[in-house]
DNA sequence: CCTATAATTCGATTATTAACGAAATATAGA
DNA sequence: TCTATATTTCGTTAATAATCGAATTATAGG
């Protein structure tokens, strides 16, 4: 029986997982997807629809998130929907407390909450055939 | 006499401050500058002693630290001591809070201590001495 | 007023990250 | 089971950021 090291020794340092959350935060983009989760869960293709980046793109950044145990995924029907942790550990939790207290009432943001509530009333099927179809860009 | 726009003008966003911000958060050495920091402030030499990254390097992470307020500095004999924005405004304090709780008792961070308190003991005329003179690297 | 030197700036290089379109994946619903 | 399609992964390119050594700056102290 061949021999395996406790998981403890491959744990990250907290250090590390620090700078995976700070690294996540440092983006414009990300900071903009995670105030909006603040209201809303939102799938891809909403989110899609507010930034005008390519799917590819938001899906990186989504998983960047993701990685970073800022957010989870659910699957309904066809769409993933993502959404902020729920009881994140205690590290994200400041963290979105900090947010919180920094990014109310920024124009930028007020923007795209009103873009998001325009997408919102979109059938998602509409939403994706748009992005799928040849009438983009 | 020629039109000069207010300075509200080009005042800059909250999120655009904020993205500086956490960019600036958003690398694993400028965590531990700032983690050294708390304890104690420090000349650049005396950072470069810390990190065995070249001087020209620490001085732009000081520096990148600096424009998001993170850090400042006052000039002292020689030497420009660098130390934490003491009250600053409200989102950057709330970051400080956010990192203490993160950061304690991580390893790599301990080392950086127990390396700062040997380096303390030197003499900054001979600590730059043997960063300027040829017998380094 | 000089000179020595601590720190910054500059210019170049390398490494990392963001972005895209196309291809692949996975699966809901027929 | 099969097909349509929402999302992810892949491969590439472009932009940004980290790093270095050398040159420059600014100034403390002789």
């Amino acid at each position: 029986m061949p021999f395996v090291a406790p998981s403890k020794w491959v744990q990250t340092t907290s250090l590390q997982d620090l700078v995976l959350l700070t690294k996540a935060l440092g983006d414009e983009t990300r900071l903009r997807i995670l105030a909006l989760l603040q209201d809303h869960e939102l799938c891809a293709c909403q989110i899609v629809a507010v930034f005008e980046l390519a799917n590819s793109t938001i899906s990186k950044h989504l998983a960047i998130l993701k990685q970073a145990g800022l957010i989870q995924s659910r699957k309904q029907s066809r769409w993933i929907y993502f959404f902020l942790t729920p009881q994140p550990q205690p590290e994200i939790d400041a963290a979105f407390v900090w947010l919180n207290q920094c990014w109310q009432a920024d124009p930028r943001l007020e923007a795209d909450r009103r873009k998001i509530k325009d997408i919102l009333q979109i059938d998602p099927v509409e939403l994706c055939r748009r992005q799928n179809g040849k009438d983009c860009c």
